[in-house]
DNA sequence: TTTTTAAAGGAAAAATATTTTCTTTTAAAA
DNA sequence: TTTTAAAAGAAAATATTTTTCCTTTAAAAA
C-alpha cells in the first residue's frame, strides 16, 4: 500500500478527498480515461464536477506525477508516473498493460540513424493478449 | 510525383477536388494536423467546409488511406499511410519526422515478456533535432 | 488551538473539437 | 446524355475541455 498523502505533498499539492480519490483509483486500474474516472469517483463524491477531475489531471499532469497515455484508436488514460515502460494494448478486450523491456539499443539506433539527442520514448504495442488468445 | 487519383479510386473513394486537395496537403506536408489542414485547404476552396475535412480523414483513416498519428503533448497529426516507421518529434521546434528502423529485435522481445501476439507498434520519440541542436 | 489565507472544489458558462443532419451539388455508372 | 449514389456545404447537435466566479477547506501562521 502507497503513501498518496505523501506523494501529492512532494509534488506541492494539497491534499484533498478528491484528490486522494483521483490518485488512488489511477494507482488501482493501472490505466483509466477522464469518463470512467469521473464515474467511479461520483459514486463515492456524488457532487464531484468534471472540471475538477480535468483541473486535477492536469495538475498532476503538469507536475509529474501523472502521465497522460495516447493510444491509437482509443481514448487517452492516466496512469500514475513511474520508471519507463512499454504499453500493451488488446484488440479484443481493449485492456491495456505496461511491460519494461531494455530499449537502449533501438534508441541508440534511432540517435543514429535520425541525428536527435532522444530524451524520452513512447511506445506502444497493440495485438492479442494471452487470455483473449486461448478463449 | 504521385497519383493521388489512382490511390483515392483504390480506395473506393469517389474523386473529389476537395479530396485531391486533402491528399496532396498530407503528403507534401508529411504530417499536419486537422486545424491547419483546414487552414491550408481554404486558401484554395474558401468554401470547404471543416466537416468535409472531418469526414474525409475519418473515411481515409477507415479505408487505411491515411494514418493518425497521436503524439504526447501535441496535437494528433495524420500522414499518408506508408510503410512502417518511427516518429521523431523535436522538443524545441515540433517538427515531425519519419525514420525506418528495424524493431523486429524488441517486438520479439515484447511478445516474449508480455504473451501477447503483436500485430502494429506505435513508437514515438522526442528529442532535440540536429538543426535545433546547432543552433 | 484559533485565525488567516491561498488553494481547491463545485456549478455554470464559455470555448473547443467533432459529428450529425439535411439539402444541394457532382462524380461516375448506366 | 440521363440517372444515381456519394460527397460537399451549412447549420445544428453533441462531445470534450477550460474558464470563471463564488464557496469551502487544507494547512500555514499566530
Amino acid at each position: 500500500m502507497e503513501d498518496f498523502t505523501a506523494l501529492l505533498k512532494k509534488h506541492n499539492l494539497k491534499v484533498t478527498p478528491q484528490r486522494l480519490k483521483i490518485i488512488t483509483m489511477l494507482h488501482a486500474h493501472g490505466h483509466i480515461n477522464i469518463e470512467d474516472l469521473f464515474s467511479e469517483i461520483r459514486e463515492e463524491f456524488p457532487n464531484v464536477s468534471l472540471a475538477t477531475i480535468y483541473k486535477n489531471i492536469h495538475q498532476m499532469t503538469e507536475s509529474g506525477l501523472v502521465r497522460e497515455v495516447k493510444i491509437p484508436s482509443l481514448k487517452s488514460v492516466y496512469e500514475v508516473a513511474k520508471e519507463p515502460h512499454l504499453h500493451m494494448v488488446c484488440d479484443k478486450c481493449h485492456k491495456v498493460e505496461d511491460i519494461v523491456l531494455d530499449t537502449d539499443k533501438i534508441i541508440e539506433e534511432a540517435e543514429k540513424v535520425s541525428g536527435y539527442k532522444i530524451e524520452e520514448s513512447f511506445i506502444t504495442l497493440r495485438g492479442i493478449c494471452p487470455e483473449c488468445r486461448h478463449k
